[in-house]
DNA sequence: ACCTGCAATGTAAGCGCTTACATCATAACT
DNA sequence: AGTTATGATGTAAGCGCTTACATTGCAGGT
């Protein structure tokens, strides 16, 4: 069928430059190792060729890749877009390729990834918060890859890590909607089954109702996709309700962004009618208006700090480690008392 | 040094098995080819062993690896994460995965990583503009790689391509400008050198002007990098202006959203006092106040249509055509007549 | 002139997989 | 029982590269 012409090969080249393949393969890994005469001779058969070494018999040859995967749910999300961005940028600094692929949020596709990575070479794997099958950490623990998580934080879990706490950081914020004032809130999530750094987010609030003596059971909860339409469509669910809630707070600040867009549509004030809370801290948190009170997360920091440490464990010169980073909450404009 | 436990192989599994190595290639590749019995045999030992494929010597055998590369400029870019989303949504459902991998806008990175990802035995490649050293669409000829250009049409090219037409899409939202009776405008924009979407996105606010009897000499033209600050401060500069313009035209929405950022700062009304201009119809488009006039381009579909075409060209289905998508303006309330 | 030592180069094994071909066992025929 | 077709399995070559080891050539010592 697809009748592939063959690409050339060192052997190729060797011929060409009439010197053994040995000698070309130094020339191109180990150029001083060769004469200035014979560099050139081979050099210019590569050129003429237009040589490229077949990435894979060199895997092959010398076991390493120098790659290290990142396995992301969406690029669609402008934090792993800034994050992954600051963690190339680090990775390259020091050699090493990035190879991203999302998993659309499906915990049955990350793992494919995983496998797809881990056989085409990483050195060490770059994962997205801790839940997920214990199996996937034994197969990359009998393939002696390194893999770190990050965006999240979670010192139950012995896995190296990079992140923040999730939890106590949307805890934080929760207290602070209660000591404004409010008493009926209601939460815009994204789905909590396969993503644990939402379903920790609800935790800290219902960590806040609880040390505020008010019932978590009593917490509307809509999980919804992540899109700004979403979050739209949640909060108008929210707000028809008999007594509706006076602070919505949102899993992230793509849904809490939908939320305003919303209020605004209904003639609600934000937050004079209704307060509403993000997380994230994304550009857009400072655009819409009122701005939105968020919790701020170091995307690009916590990427680059990824990298440094991958790259340690990969080359064996540091042990992993649960990092946490600090996430603190940003008062803005989109939360105020309730109306008295 | 770095002490890398080997992990197993076929062999190792072959001889847990109790088989030979085709049986359990085969077991993996063509598992109707074995026996039941066998295969249950192998597959416990493949399991046992945490066996994974090495997949260069793979694809060393097979000489496909059902892989293809996209290089894009960043990650950070919305415009860019949503197509390739789609992108990469399009091609798992064909069976290949996608490798992603960013140059920083600069051509260096680029062209290394081109190389890379031709050498890691990418089937095809998707590129982000046309401007590129001729000396390496003749490397992806050699190697027999097909590309395609997305993001850019250019129909003088002859490389395969699906895209708009960002100079004809830039001149229809310039003339809407011109017609709004506004005469003195100005631009902010990406850097030209090394991207020639923005380029051609000047040129047709030029081609606008010319075809109105407006001299596109006194077009001030300001470049920058891709953030809503950099647009911010651009405006600034330009408002600073003894004569300043009555419209700004900015090459993407970020931009645009600084500069609508920055004339609030600066208590000016937009569209009242100022009109401001983006391009490619971001989320955050919808979000600013007051919304953004703005080109809207297919992203998704763009993605989408992109995947079709290069695995219609790596299994040689289909011949490489430049297709054009239409990009649309959207008025919306930042753009009006400037004051008498 | 001869040896020594070293740098440059060549030779060939082996990395883990697929697959054409050879072999073998079994069932279905005479 | 003897033959044959058929399907399951085994054997081994080869994919393109690196690299340990062998070989060669040559400068500098005697």
């Amino acid at each position: 069928m697809s009748v592939k012409r063959k690409a050339p090969t060192l052997n190729d080249v060797a011929r060409q430059a009439g010197v053994s393949t040995a000698t070309v393969s130094r020339c191109l890994n180990f150029p001083d190792q060769v004469t200035a005469k014979t560099r050139e001779t081979v050099m210019s058969a590569v050129r003429k060729l237009a040589y490229s070494p077949n990435f894979g018999a060199r895997v092959m040859a010398v076991n390493r890749t120098n790659t290290i995967g990142a396995i992301i749910p969406t690029m669609e999300n402008a934090i792993f877009a800034r994050g992954l961005q600051a963690f190339q940028e680090e990775l390259r600094r020091h050699g090493y390729t990035l190879l991203v692929a999302s998993s659309s949020y499906r915990a049955d596709i990350e793992e494919e990834q995983i496998r797809s990575m881990v056989s085409r070479g990483a050195d060490g794997l770059l994962l997205i918060g801790h839940e997920r099958d214990p199996a996937i950490y034994r197969f990359l623990e009998t393939q002696d890859v390194p893999a770190l998580v990050a965006w999240s934080h979670d010192c139950t879990k012995s896995l190296p890590s990079i992140g923040f706490d999730n939890r106590k950081s949307m805890r934080a914020l929760a207290e602070k909607v209660i000591e404004m004032g409010h008493r009926r809130m209601a939460v815009i999530s994204a789905a909590m089954k396969t993503n644990d750094r939402a379903s920790l987010r609800v935790h800290g609030i219902r960590d806040a109702m609880n040390s505020a003596g008010l019932d978590p059971a009593e917490l509307p909860i809509i999980e919804t996709t992540y899109s700004i339409d979403a979050g739209a469509q949640a909060f108008d669910q929210l707000l028809a309700a008999p007594v509706p809630p006076t602070a919505v707070i949102c899993g992230n600040d793509v849904l809490a962004v939908g939320a305003i867009k919303q209020a605004r549509a209904l003639g609600l004030d934000v937050p004079g009618d209704v307060s509403v809370t993000g997380f994230d801290d994304i550009e857009l948190a400072t655009i819409v208006e009122p701005a939105l009170t968020t919790v701020h997360v170091p995307h690009r920091d916590m990427g680059t700090r990824s990298a440094s440490m991958l790259i340690g464990l990969v080359e064996k010169k540091c042990i992993g480690e649960a990092i946490e980073l600090e996430a603190d909450v940003r008062l803005r404009g989109s939360l105020a008392p309730p109306r008295a």
